[in-house]
DNA sequence: ACTTCGCATATTGCATTCAATATGCGATTT
DNA sequence: AAATCGCATATTGAATGCAATATGCGAAGT
């Protein structure tokens, strides 16, 4: 018997996925930004095949654009896409809701009742991007309390490609009052199971968000 | 001026995904069949390098499974992906449905009703294949009618990777008796741009569809 | 006879090489 | 002087070659 010391490791073009969906996701590699396979070779330290691979990968996942013969470069949202994204999303989330208000466990529920402490302090001293961990965290936490991989996935994959619009959108002071108002309701919903209820919410959460969002984003300004 | 004889061909890799991908959904790869790369090289005449490239987009999708140094499978469904699949794809169902009913132009209520007439007509000769086309083409329609493409391209890639299996359980006489009803009154919400009630309908007819499937499949079978 | 170990083979993962296309600069022409 | 054409260069697309890992068969041992 063999003792796994580095668990079979990813494959590179994995770890080249992982690690350069992370760099968009995180707004390290900007919208727009042209992604030299020669630069990004250089950066990862491996040879053109596996980041090639990688990049068909994520552009198939929606993060980047491949151009023929002119390279890749990282995939922006017209106003447009973001409308279409929240609407998807918010049936999602109202789905997810609905599943978990009627399958979620006790202990799942204590977890996420933490999470929210978690939020609520981060908000109390106004730090934003602990916030913003935090909210994600705990919708994470309610898809997969659905019990449903797919939902988990097909979510997971409209929220990294708008992530970074979420993010920057998060500026007004009274729109984060009422989406801290928002999540008190949603945990509400969810410890009296009232799956109706919280779909409910959580879709009017995302439409107010989808709004703040295009607000925040100026007529044909891409994300 | 340049006339394009062959107007910019696809790239051999997308070339490659679009059709593997066919030949998956069609079914003439069979699930957990295994995927060559020596074997599909020849088969397109290419080289293993873009016939890689198109194995990781479509494991991306869903389509395929790659198993370290063991190559890469068609991928199957278990009970609980179908069971899953179905949820999701209900919701983003009944989510077109409402857009759609709001939004249809007459052009696009035109050709769906000509959808239909097609399609009862393969219902009387009792044409399965053809019935089974025209009926995809009705969904994917009223998706394009709700004007989100972002729906539906989640959509397709949902209904891409459940096909053979929606297809696989078209049996049932009287079951089929009863999905042209439900049709029927998807036409007849549409025409009367009942939003919530289309919704209603779409949602519950994923949700038989979706016994059905699961009543056509064996406790651990896999599709 | 059955199980286990080890080697040969085949296949995949990655690197490198060759070919095709786009971009940018300079020369030439009007 | 401005615009256009053509060539040099850089970058991407595809093919081949080399290394690493898994699979299968056979031999040896219990």
């Amino acid at each position: 018997m063999t003792v796994a010391t580095s668990i079979p490791r990813l494959s590179l073009h994995d770890e080249v996925v992982v690690r350069l969906r992370d760099l968009i996701i995180r707004g390290e590699l900007l919208p727009n930004e042209r992604l030299g396979e020669r630069e990004l070779c250089e950066r990862f330290e491996i040879s053109r095949t596996p980041l090639r691979e990688a990049l068909k990968v994520l552009a198939a996942e929606g993060l980047v654009e491949l151009l023929q013969h002119r390279g890749a470069r990282v995939a922006t949202l017209t106003r447009a896409d973001v409308q279409h994204m929240f609407e998807v999303m918010a049936s999602l989330e109202a789905l997810s809701g609905e599943l978990a208000a009627a399958r979620i466990t006790e202990e799942q529920l204590a977890e996420i009742d933490g999470l929210h402490a978690a939020m609520l302090e981060a908000y109390r001293v106004r730090d934003l991007p602990v916030y913003f961990n935090w909210n994600q965290a705990i919708h994470e936490r309610i898809i997969i309390a659905s019990g449903n991989p797919v939902l988990r996935e097909v979510y997971q994959g409209l929220s990294a490609r708008i992530r970074r619009a979420r993010y920057a959108a998060n500026t007004s002071e009274e729109r984060w009052a009422a989406a801290v108002r928002e999540h008190e309701a949603v945990l509400g919903a969810l410890h009296a199971r009232d799956a109706a209820g919280l779909a409910a919410i959580l879709r009017d959460h995302l439409h107010k968000k989808c709004e703040v969002v295009l607000a925040h984003l100026a007529t044909d300004e891409r994300f």
